[in-house]
DNA sequence: TTGTATGCGTTATCAA
DNA sequence: TTGATAACGCATACAA
């Protein structure tokens, strides 16, 4: 039988060194506050004893954790990677902690993980995207808790933001595929509902075609959740069509490669049998042959915007507003001109 | 000037729904323990005011929090993520939270990570790789948080694991490449240091290339933190060396992607020209072409399993200790026999 | 079934 | 410079 030693506590600390709670409590947050002689003699307790501070009674003492929270939809491919990692190490440098928490695209589980984090104390939040059950942002908004919208841009929304303009960036890549004369496009992407960013993009090539006097309603269209696989299939679903489309454009790169892996499987070449766009421009844009057509977004950038943003917003900054980063095309090889009928 | 409004408290929720506070905390823990109608008024008023129970307060009045912490080296490509995802599935299936950290393959992070996940509630730890600092786990051990290893095996080591050796893994795909007839045989690894993954995959190469009769100094090594650019430059290094290696393995995917985006750039045929292995057996591993011939890692089983041991762990199961899964060959396109001189 | 009262580990105010 | 002590928000043993 295993008897359970307690975990240290201040008050332990302050019975081996000698001194009250409150003197092991300045060592920690005040150290100059206290003598030299004494510091020693706690410091050396709390290694001792292998003290650690417990975050929860801290944080309800000094009612302020500095910590922000972010949610992201996914932590399986690499998409939010970048950003987040730049958002933490921009959050670090300013005494920021980041609690990470993925929703699997689900706006269920993200509830769930917003409540969680503000339960855990986090003083602001990070989130993707605009579009949410408009509950939550007012629950956001009675916990006083600062949020943050990323991966998104646009000026009609009254709301915090740091981001980009998915439609039109996916406008301007529609537009570049259609003046190497395509007229047939097909896009696969993420289911809509609840997801802003995707739909917007689909948006941006509706306009793109509207301009060239092309029937939006004569995209192919294939919905799928992202995932490599997804868009293997994908493709071939939209391969088997009549008329074939003769560019395959996707919400994202990993749908992309995807698709790219499959145009290979099924021997066609790209882009000489088919073109295929991606949109994120994530390292897996570069590593498949030949290398994706994408749209880069500012990953990191937004990243250590944010945080900055963020952090600014917990202090009380209340002019915050909607921020456009901008996104750029990345013509590479996997986008030609259209085939010769 | 903003009156900031105060985040709703368990009083306040008990005071709107003219009960006491006692009964809100039921609700919201024991709700069968309370009549209908009062459940009814208190979630009301729950809802009302957009209330959240306070973690910290929580954890602090109830002495747990069902929250399993997770530290990982890196979010910046998707090896870890799938276990991961698996893990947080198996959790939340018993009702636990995990919370994630990233170490950037930093010791000296890693180590104020635990810290933080500790002191925010953490009931239990999962860590990748044993190589730490000791005084750390003396520290789990004072503050008698149990913690489960993943990603390796070695029995000689009385903790708790759910991996597979990788020297053995490692071993068994070198000796492949040996039985296709290459002798010239290149490592591109992560620093090996505080990283026994790295360091036994190196070692199984040595053992098998000793049981060949070569010698292991003859190994051309090139050390380079997990990225697909550096597997791109070291591979650079290695092609510029005479005699040239015919067989170059990757301590992991990531670099060994890299290598093969190199080759291509260089005019070198894969495996024709020379072969590439990884190890990891991630998605990237059959997205590039040809396929990579890789070690396969049983991520999903290894996140369900740490998940099912470190719950028990909790619990107060003390019988766990090293468990091998295993991990099988992959052999793909971008390994073949030696080239003819 | 509901309410009262106490303690959880820390910070911060006020005295000493 | 240091020490008592009152919050902080919640759960729970006990009383009603």
């Amino acid at each position: 039988m295993k008897l359970t030693k307690p975990t240290p506590t201040l008050h332990d600390v302050a019975a081996r060194a000698n001194v009250s709670t409150a003197t092991v409590s300045r060592c920690l947050n005040l150290p100059d506050q206290v003598t030299r002689r004494t510091r020693d003699k706690v410091m050396q307790a709390i290694a001792d004893l292998g003290y650690a501070p417990n975050f929860g009674a801290r944080a309800m003492a000094s009612r302020r954790t500095n910590t922000i929270g972010a949610i992201i939809p996914t932590m399986e491919n690499a998409i939010f990677a970048r950003g987040l990692q730049a958002f933490q190490e921009e959050l670090r440098t300013h005494g920021f902690t980041m609690l990470v928490a993925s929703s699997s695209y689900r706006p269920d589980i993200e509830q769930e993980q917003i409540r969680s984090l503000v339960a855990r104390g986090a003083d602001a939040l990070l989130l993707i995207g605009h579009e949410r059950d408009p509950e939550i942002y007012r629950f956001l908004e009675a916990q006083s808790i600062p949020a943050l919208i990323v991966w998104a841009y646009d000026p009609r929304i009254a709301r915090p933001s740091v981001g980009f303009d998915n439609r039109a960036a996916m406008h301007d890549l529609a537009k570049e595929v259609l003046r190497r004369g395509h007229r047939r496009l097909a896009l696969i992407s993420a289911p809509v509902a609840m997801n802003d960013r995707a739909r917007e993009r689909q948006e941006g090539i509706h306009d793109a075609m509207c301009a060239a006097g092309l029937d939006p309603r004569d995209l192919q269209l294939v919905e799928t959740p992202y995932a490599i696989e997804n868009g293997a299939m994908a493709f071939d679903a939209l391969m088997a069509r009549q008329p074939r489309p003769t560019a395959v454009l996707c919400g994202n790169d990993v749908l992309a490669v995807g698709a790219m892996r499959r145009a290979r499987e099924l021997g066609l070449r790209v882009p000489d049998d088919v073109s295929i766009t991606g949109f994120d421009d994530i390292e897996l844009a570069q590593v498949v042959y030949p290398p994706l057509a994408t749209v880069h977004v500012p990953h990191r950038e937004m990243g250590r915007r944010a945080a900055q943003t963020l952090i600014g917003m917990v202090h009380g900054d209340i002019s915050v507003v909607a921020v456009d980063l901008g996104a750029e095309l990345k013509l590479r090889g996997s986008l030609g001109d259209v085939p010769a009928a």
